[in-house]
DNA sequence: GTGCCTACTTCCCCATGGGAAGTTTCTCTC
DNA sequence: GAGAGAAACTTCCCATGGGGAAGTAGGCAC
């Protein structure tokens, strides 16, 4: 990584991204992404966020939310953590943040195109959660069981 | 969500596992795996751990692994946290840890099938980040240029 | 004037994660 | 037979990060 020649760097700039390395900077990229409230936060925004009609497919279409919105459907995230992700995603082009001035000032997100991108991700991920959910908790008693 | 008539609720329950609720058990399991440790973990023992042999189409096969190789692949995750989070994952059922009696003991993780279809998810964060990064790094210069 | 609204920001505190050193059990070397 | 060394942890200490709650701006309603 230190020591290379003009060449290879060509030749690497456009693949050679290894998250693996620490140093890397989709390494970081993909830390700040791992993360709950970021994978939340898409998927919010993604649209897959209708309030559970079963059954119903759900409509996942992008959508703008509202500061609140979010905060309400997002249970348990702190106002500092939100304000904190948000910024940090809106600061990658992940999203858009657009403020109304109406009486009380109204702020709107919404995911760029990249953000959609990156919500297919996201959404496999919460999906995954939710189909497997009952699989792990069926392991964690098997593992619990055998080592009690 | 409050108001439900039994039959919703039959109907409910083998599908409404809601990850935005903060109580909702598949809210603590994507907790767990929107974790950068995880996700790296995931990648490296599903196979695309190539070093990166640009323009190789790299080898994605599932891969025992021993501690002390994922330690190294991971550059950068502390000994502490790499067992925290190994141990995690195999309460979770995501993947086995197999103990080989030898000189010194060698000890050898490798995904279940749970795990290798949640890898699949995984592999996709990590591509994206890796396909992405140009791009993300263009939109924080543009932001950082625009407010500054 | 008092209070309330949204979208934050700030402060304090505690839990989590990193760094490094210690542990165990064996075998190989001097 | 004393000591080194190796793999996979475990433990200890401390800094950073995230949660909780309270404070801020500023315009309107009462």
């Amino acid at each position: 990584m230190t020591t290379m020649k003009a060449a290879q760097k060509r030749a690497q700039a456009k693949v050679e991204y290894n998250a693996f390395l620490a140093g890397c900077p989709s390494r970081q990229l993909l830390d700040r992404i791992s993360d709950k409230w970021v994978v939340l936060i898409l998927c919010a925004l993604g649209g897959d966020n209708s309030p559970g009609q079963p059954g119903a497919a759900q409509a996942v279409a992008p959508k703008a939310m509202r500061y609140s919105e979010i905060s309400r459907l997002l249970a348990g995230v702190s106002q500092k953590m939100l304000t904190q992700t948000l910024r940090s995603l809106e600061h990658d082009g992940l999203l858009t943040r657009t403020v109304t001035p109406t009486v009380p000032v109204t702020v709107s997100y919404e995911l760029t195109e990249l953000g959609l991108s990156l919500h297919h991700m996201t959404r496999g991920l919460r999906n995954w959660a939710q189909a497997h959910m009952a699989e792990v908790l069926a392991n964690r008693e098997t593992y619990d069981s055998r080592t009690s």
